[in-house]
DNA sequence: TGTACATCAGTGAACGCGCGTTCACTGATGTAC
DNA sequence: TGTACATCAGTGAACGCGCGTTCACTGATGTAC
């Protein structure tokens, strides 16, 4: 319950972070400015140096907020199929997917929003860590179950990522052709695409848990 | 050879171009102004209005270009091996990790600033399918030999070209754990890469050729 | 319980900056006769 | 060959805008006595 018409906010630090993904959605990455997000919250521009240094430690704030409901969407996936090694690779890769597609603009920000100095901001760095630690345990338990190739288990989940990372982002950035993306949706490319690295055939299963996608 | 001190430039619409080029790899996307570009070209700063409706088209005219010379080293490469299928996909997908690496800021530029109004630029697009359709040659190509699994050519050359872009834009927006960072060298790590998704093993032959990358 | 005071969060005016775009212009070039 | 004139490419002043950041300030809150 926000106190209303106070004129201490309360929470401005958090309901900074939300406005600013709130713009990202509305207005895209290059609609992300301090004084839209200060708007956004119902404070006046400045507000925000109280809690962020800079625009560059807002900035962080949001991607970090990004990468940690990106983490909880998957993690949760993830947790769900535990005892089913492929259903837990395709589902945990498909919450990725949607991720980015609900929030393309936040997906961007986060992932890209922060090139240098990442060392200044420790908890994106402990995000970022700690999804990478649940790609690699996801993919640690498919090679034993014999649905991806042996090899080392951090180098084999940077493969995946990229896999999933790349079909991703080129659909974000519309560079996949036309001829392709009129013929199949989104869920069906991304099971053909993850087809390629899995050891087993996917389709069968995965189109079927595909109903309601 | 440029007329100097000629008040007409002679060939200021390319000029720009590559003055844009250049400013990418100087000051980054965020440094990309029409009032840079002009300047790097020696001309002030409304000089590029007589040779482009705006600054979204001068974007336009530098992603373009920087798909042409995308495509030109992609395409060498396929000449050269075309006759090996397998050293075709490695080489011609280094080609692309190659020129992402030595030239980021035009590559991402190129492969992600034109959302939407793409048909409002019809030689960027022309490019971008003449490219696709390379991959999807190369693609073809390693099917019938076995290198790559069977299934419709363009989707997958989709899941090929994912698997390749979604490891390089990793790479340049530093998401990759150092803990993989610090044991591979980045041949090392594309290779592994690319191994997830063919068919024969090839760490040993591909390994021999990285002598001298 | 009441008062004094330190602390803190948010305000609003002001700054300088680089930007994209327009406009009236001018210097150079090419063509018609 | 020489002159008149249309066309075109580039100039420089000016515009309005949104931006990040600073600064002196003020309103609200919490604490000491």
């Amino acid at each position: 319950m926000p106190k209303k018409k106070s004129y201490h906010h309360g929470d401005l630090k958090n309901a900074l972070i939300e406005a600013g993904a709130d713009i990202l959605s509305k207005d895209g990455v290059s609609g992300l400015s301090l004084r839209k997000v200060a708007q956004k919250a119902g404070v006046s521009h400045t507000a925000p140096y109280a809690h962020f240094a800079d625009k560059q430690a807002l900035i962080a704030a949001i991607s970090t907020e990004g990468y940690k409901k990106l983490y909880e969407q998957i993690a949760q996936v993830a947790e769900q199929y535990r005892s089913d090694p492929l259903r837990r690779l395709v589902e945990s890769s498909w919450a990725y997917v949607q991720f980015a597609l609900d929030e393309p603009d936040h997906f961007k920000v986060t992932l890209s929003g922060m090139i240098e100095k990442e060392q200044d901001y420790p908890a994106f760095v402990e995000t970022a860590r700690q999804t990478f630690g649940l790609v690699v345990e996801v993919v640690t338990q498919c090679q034993q179950a014999g649905i991806l190739r042996q090899g080392a288990p951090d180098l084999t989940a940077v493969s995946v990522w990229a896999l999933i990372h790349g079909f991703v982002t080129l659909l974000l950035e519309n560079q996949i052709s036309h001829t392709v993306l009129d013929r199949y949706t989104v869920r069906e490319m991304f099971i053909f695409t993850l087809n390629q690295i899995t050891l087993v055939e996917l389709d069968a299963i995965a189109f079927a848990l595909a109903d309601g996608h």
